[in-house]
DNA sequence: AATCCGCTGTGCAATTTTGAACACTTTTCG
DNA sequence: CGAAAAGTGTTCAAAATTGCACAGCGGATT
């Protein structure tokens, strides 16, 4: 990063306020260093979606690399205080073609970025609302403290896993219940999640 | 493409016969120059999900590029005669470093359909599949003739519809009528879309 | 302490979706 | 050609999902 000259526009993003919002000119992107972001979609009818989870070494905003000056697709809040570089376009696309290092950096995180998106698609087309939120879950897990053997998911409202898993609060609900009973999961201030069990669960 | 050095490998591909399947490992990247291909998932159960479309212009198999030597997350297979270029990862890599124009065609394509996937995953946590079989509808007659009024769709099964849409057969078959009942569609050897009609209705 | 407020556990009726049938109609191909 | 295979229109009961509604349960606020 440093030798791509790219350290000068270093900003702070509180929890609960935007990087971006959807429908906004895109003509920046952010490279998050520390701290938790969402992506979320707010449809027609006001329903939300949150469709991506970000982290330290993300980028935020790869729309405003595309061709013609587009706008935002999704809005990106911060989850917790974060700090990020912010990039205008010309000056990403200059360091990308000055930095080997750079722009392989770049790639290797939208190919990561876009292949999970199309694991995302998949599991929707495919699983019913319970896996979905299995996976959520385990994926959660990970992201929280990676490698550990019973990770503990920081605090989220079942409203929130309901627009990532596409359903409803009720929904959640019941099937974390569930999960409780069958023991894939505890609550104990946060949500501890035994990976084994659930793992096994959702590949049937 | 010619000044990257990559016109040497082409390879033709017969409709029904894969470019590579869910699985194998993952060493080249194709450039289809002529034809139109799917990308295909197949879940543990055994049922199958067409993730995307692929026609002139577009790259298959990106999964290649990334990090480690991996495995083909999908099956590409081709619909009609295909031709393409096979590009091993490692010329690939080369290329992307030695030609400015070809890195940011490959970073265009990437852009594009990591945002597409996303729309298509947008799609599915929002609408109803009436509306998302309407959807598809649209982009296929889009990604047929583009910018014809009233464009046909070349020849596709209700089951192959009913797998990109993320649904069972029968009920594409019942909205299919509905919508030709309604008049945004005709069945006249192929599948005539009045793009208009369609539109409103998706939009609600 | 009393109150408000956001989150959670449940129940239930209405709706949507699945999955599997069955009868036809086209296509494909030996 | 004629049989086999593939595709289509339609049912229908079973299952999954939605959309509400309401009650309890902290934690914060005054």
């Amino acid at each position: 990063m440093a030798t791509a000259g790219l350290g000068r526009k270093i900003i702070q993003v509180e929890p609960r306020r935007n990087f971006f919002a959807q429908g906004e000119p895109a003509d920046c992107i952010f490279y998050l260093q520390t701290g938790r972001a969402k992506l979320t979609v707010i449809s027609k009818s006001g329903k939300e979606a949150t469709i991506a989870l970000l982290g330290p070494g993300d980028f935020v905003g790869e729309e405003s690399m595309a061709g013609t000056p587009s706008l935002r697709m999704a809005t990106a809040t911060a989850i917790v205080p974060c700090t990020a570089l912010k990039i205008e376009r010309t000056e990403m696309i200059r360091a990308m073609h000055q930095e080997y290092a750079f722009s392989d950096l770049f790639l290797k995180f939208l190919l990561a970025r876009s292949m999970r998106t199309q694991a995302d698609l998949v599991d929707q087309l495919f699983n019913s609302s319970e896996k979905r939120l299995a996976r959520i879950l385990l994926l959660m897990a990970e992201f929280g403290q990676p490698g550990e053997a019973e990770p503990l998911i920081p605090k989220i409202s079942q409203e929130t896993l309901a627009e990532m898993v596409g359903t409803t609060r009720s929904r959640v609900s019941f099937f974390m219940n569930r999960f409780r009973k069958l023991g894939f999961i505890t609550y104990n201030g946060g949500i501890h999640v035994k990976k084994s069990l659930l793992n096994v669960f959702l590949h049937d």
